[in-house]
DNA sequence: ATATTATTGGATGAATTGGATGATTTGAGC
DNA sequence: GCTCAAATCATCCAATTCATCCAATAATAT
């Protein structure tokens, strides 16, 4: 717990405005401190005691990083790091907590890309290297993982992309069990303002080149978290590479177990490090798709074609 | 979904007056908070509450910041079955929609375990009678999975189960990679009022064990999708029945693959065939520990004796 | 059918809320 | 120490909500 808030924070928190905090606060209502300045600092205890009384909603309970006010020691061991705090709502199975702190970042201006690869990352990297130790790790990392999903099912909820936005596919391929990846490029992809079809985990290759065939994207991504036998699925992923870029369509690598593979690299072929750089591909793709708009009042075979022989001519990146 | 409303905003959403949702509040119909100034704010998540119980119609869907609704209402003049319409949603990938749908039918009054067990499993089924027949039926079918997902994790935050619910314990078992079941049971279970944890899919009965031991829930339940080597899972499934049953926890087991498994009969175990049954059984166990309150002060490990020793006495069917 | 009771929703003046404004303070980086 | 963007200040004001009363309508009893 903050030792000190603003009356902003204490308003986010409660879903009031800060008008009303700072006139409760001269009214007696709420007890408050003033900084050297005339700033109102408002001491954690206060805040707790004014949210008991007042009987207030905590909106977001993540600003005041509480939510059982019983358990509020627990919580000052959470400490301020956006990171550490996800990572104890996390391991302790705080659904509500979790999806109010991604979304209050979102809301503060961080990108999704950059909490993923942020708060999000860290906290889901920290319990996998905590629970490895531990005999039970499992149970807590599903658990984890599961909470995590529907947060970013939650997040994603906030994204409608436009009926004549581009599209982007991906999943994770055969042998690769994780969700989440999948769904968080998902998430990303849809904040840029793409329409994102997620066909999740395990998914066969000719599968997807199926879905690529029907559903025409302009982008599509592949998360790769383990691969069971390397060479073949780095032949498959070459020869989807090879398909894809014979009609013009980006393709993009991510995740841990891409370091790891030898993929030659192809024309419309791109490995993406972080979230950060989808989501930079994902911008370029569209102010491309923008600037070629006339283009795209051709037929979907025309411009299929023509992109053929220009693979890279349309590439944002 | 706005997190907080103002008497004004409910009576636009639902066709009534201010006046009238101020007396209901201040009869108590309608659960709210007040300012500090004396103002009535409403949690969203009871607008929905009373927006199902007291079978009110929303007119306004948006003005409660459910957009997707409204997007559902124009088609349901377009006629046909709830399940055909979900069908249709999840065939053509438009996730807003299958929310939209979700929320309609839980807001006019269906529990969630209906929901599920009707339209939801019937359009699935559907999905997959019809894509079996189709070469490229596999990607249809994660697309409309993964949707799936997504509805099921927003539906469920509705649901906030109190600090002292009882605790619900489960997922699908090692080799059944379907994380959707377990997540609906989950979802099923908290719209009862308990608190559930999901250890999603895949998860080793050993370490369903642990959780066990570190959560104590009273009730687990075994999604069971697919089955690897029957007798194997039919043996590891005994075990855990049996280790359950020492403790006093009832097992359910559900999912399609639970026909086919010859399993001895054991107290506590329990085959649910629907969710419907799963929610019968669950509202069963909230009726029987609200009796046994006064059990409950004892401690957690008084508690667990004296149910050993009558693991069928408390049990609600 | 008439009387009685309950429910609804509009109207009122007073109080509360929250957004906007330009000036000031804070805190982080250099 | 200096600079600068972000946060906060005090103040003002329009919009909203409050509590209360009352008329109109609906439901129920006589």
């Amino acid at each position: 717990m903050k030792p000190l808030l603003s009356p902003r924070e204490l308003a986010h928190a409660i879903g009031v405005s800060e008008s009303s905090i700072k006139r409760w606060i001269d009214d007696g209502l709420i007890g408050a401190t003033k900084t050297a300045g005339g700033h109102r600092r408002i001491a954690g205890s206060e805040a707790i005691r004014f949210v008991r009384e007042s009987r207030s909603i905590l909106v977001r309970p993540d600003v005041l990083g509480l939510q059982e006010l019983a358990a509020v020691e627990k919580d000052i061991t959470a400490g301020g790091d956006d990171a550490d705090r996800l990572f104890v709502y996390l391991k302790e199975g705080r659904a509500p907590e979790v999806n109010g702190l991604i979304l209050s970042l979102y809301l503060g201006g961080q990108s999704v890309a950059e909490i993923i690869d942020g708060p999000f990352q860290t906290a889901l990297e920290k319990a996998g290297e905590l629970w490895t130790k531990e005999e039970s790790g499992i149970f807590w990392e599903h658990r984890a993982t599961e909470i995590a999903i529907r947060a970013v099912a939650v997040l994603r909820t906030l994204f409608s992309p436009a009926a004549d936005a581009v599209i982007a596919l991906g999943g994770a391929p055969t042998g690769d069990p994780y969700i989440l990846p999948s769904m968080s490029s998902a998430a990303v992809l849809e904040s840029t303002g793409l329409r994102a079809e997620n066909l999740g985990a395990d998914i066969p290759l000719d599968s997807l080149m199926r879905a690529v065939e029907t559903l025409r994207p302009s982008l599509v991504w592949l998360s790769l978290s383990v691969i069971g036998d390397g060479k073949d699925m780095e032949q498959q992923i070459d020869r989807l590479a090879r398909q894809l870029s014979e009609r013009g369509v980006r393709l993009v690598l991510g995740g841990r177990a891409v370091e790891r593979m030898d993929l030659l690299p192809r024309p419309g072929l791109h490995i993406g490090e972080s979230m950060r750089e989808l989501e930079a591909f994902a911008k370029g793709l569209v102010a491309n798709s923008v600037r070629s708009e006339q283009a795209a009042f051709q037929s979907d075979r025309e411009t299929v074609n023509e992109s053929r022989k220009n693979p890279r001519e349309r590439s944002g990146i």
